[in-house]
DNA sequence: TTGTATGCGTTATCAG
DNA sequence: CTGATAACGCATACAA
């Protein structure tokens, strides 16, 4: 039955002893355009179908130059936040044509460069990235050079690179509020790498919250070199052993809300009755957790999707919708992890 | 500066005087094997670099019809386990030169059917795939259509795909016998999608221990339709409210135990006192749950770098290895959320 | 309504 | 040691 060599415009047409163009203008949906008779535009079709052909894409992007391929570089996928926004990035890339070749840049700045290399010599369309580092000639050089890039989650402020991220400041400033109006004093502020613009904007949000309800701001009390669980536990472990312990912890992403927990629970105290916790990054199951946890909710899907249309923005030549940036609202989401020490009424 | 056209073997060629043969092997790294003289190998090397030029992998891929590029089907991205399993297979592709075009069947089967088609006319090399469904065909067909295939998680026992998966037999198995030998003699079984091997397989493990153990055997305690929460809380649900509970809850995956946890909730009921669980599954913060989860742990790095090991195996025609599938052994973790009903010694 | 011819950028073959 | 050339499969300008 089907011991043919390969399907191919070619073999196609030969068959049907037509040119390669009309099969090609047939499965290309030009029939209509280029008045191809019904009939030749049956035929084709059908044996396309019977033998489940698809035009190589490979030989098709050389000529059209385009491959409808688009990099998503992402530092971890195996955390949920990325997971579930490169879930969203990919089903709506391929809604509109779009495949994804993934790549994990394992929070690695070598790797990332490395790796952005070897995307463009994939000829992806465009570049969905969350930069790892705080470094961003080489992505700007890539957008001046015409490849499309949307940044995820993180930008670079000094850049007219597009991005789509949540609001953070506004995210860590609701949150530390609510801290100071459940009484607390002494609240500090872990983890996050502090030059990215994801960490910035929330120690930012964290401080002028602070100083807006007039409390001191102990800088010793803002610490973290990064997102990950390890940092999140070591920091907590250091502020829960000094003198003066902090009353809350607030962590700057999911992982170091872990790493605090671990730490917590290490120097047997509990929460929320000895030690307050609220976390960026709200986490799929934090409802189960020991302690449900209060955290700020991202919009993960939102996130994905409006990744991929500011991309597909600037693929686009026709639009001249020219977004600098997104920001996304973030949600709060009160649990059981603060306690209220106001005096009671 | 670089306001070059496009670099391009030919560009380089032309502003040397050499010959675009000379340039692609050098750039391919057969300068050696041609025995080009050093100083045009230097003088290539040199240009290639100052333009951050690589060979245009399209037309390579075109030419050589292999474009070192590996589609990763999954049911559910945003699924820890398949994100981590995800990461791993990216990492251990991309060391070996491949890279991933990542797709999201959202565990539905004409999405996945869809999508194979689409990579396949995107000329993969390879395929890693998590089945949606209990339908091996179109994945047979591919596979003897000369498309080397690696199924992950699930397999279909009826053909020769080569596979990798848990053993998920022993894994429930040790489960079931836990409760047992707990003092629990009404255990039910919650969720999986019936006819995957990955159900069939855990629920055998679970008779098994039953009828080892001379524990009577209660199909109406055997019950689910899918992995995902929803079903795992409605069946708890129902269980929970008949007249004979169960005294412990196995349940076949991740997301079917927090569907368990959300109706234990929901009857007033708690872990374990009321109801012991286990899950299939571990989670990666399963110990800061409200009650810490035992739960069966899944190798999920080994798993992705076995899949794409399984697969090189087939990419490397010089390869003898004709792996037909492998099970990698599964962890117990031990928490507390199984609650001791045997009397106290 | 259809066909012919060209080129996309690369690699392999063959020829020097 | 190097070069010219053909071919990979497709899409389009041009021709009929």
């Amino acid at each position: 039955m089907s011991h043919n060599e390969k399907a191919s415009l070619k073999s196609i047409a030969e068959k049907f002893g037509i040119s390669v163009s009309t099969v090609s203008r047939v499965l290309s949906g030009k029939a209509r355009q280029y008045r191809i008779s019904t009939k030749t535009e049956e035929l084709v079709r059908e044996e396309a179908d019977r033998l489940g052909f698809s035009p190589n894409q490979i030989a098709s992007s050389l000529r059209l130059k385009r491959t409808r391929t688009l990099g998503l570089l992402i530092p971890d996928i195996s955390n949920s936040f990325f997971a579930s926004v490169a879930r969203s990035v990919e089903v709506e890339a391929r809604k509109r044509g779009y495949s994804i070749i993934l790549a994990d840049s394992q929070e690695n700045e070598k790797i990332e460069q490395e790796t952005i290399r070897l995307l463009k010599s994939r000829n992806i369309d465009g570049l969905i990235v969350a930069p790892v580092g705080q470094i961003s000639e080489h992505l700007e050089k890539l957008h001046k050079g015409g490849l499309p890039v949307v940044l995820l989650d993180r930008y670079f402020p000094n850049t007219d690179l597009p991005f789509v991220t949540s609001d953070n400041y506004k995210g860590a400033f609701e949150a530390t509020e609510y801290l100071i109006l459940k009484g607390h004093e002494k609240i500090a502020c872990v983890g996050g790498l502090p030059d990215t613009s994801t960490c910035i904007d929330r120690r930012k949000g964290y401080r002028d919250a602070m100083e807006k309800h007039g409390r001191s701001l102990d800088e010793s009390m803002i610490v973290g070199d990064d997102f990950g669980e390890e940092n999140g536990y070591i920091e907590s472990k250091l502020l829960l052993q000094r003198n003066k312990k902090p009353t809350a912890i607030f962590t700057l992403g999911n992982l170091n809300a872990f790493g605090a927990m671990r730490a917590i629970v290490e120097e047997g105290l509990s929460i929320p009755d000895d030690i307050s916790l609220i976390s960026f990054d709200d986490y799929v199951h934090s409802a189960f957790l020991a302690t449900p946890l209060t955290a700020v909710g991202q919009q993960m899907e939102a996130i994905g999707q409006f990744a991929v249309k500011l991309l597909y923005n600037q693929l686009d030549s026709a639009s001249t919708a020219k977004s600098k940036g997104i920001s996304l609202a973030t949600q709060f989401n009160e649990r059981a992890s603060v306690k209220d020490l106001t005096p009671n009424k």
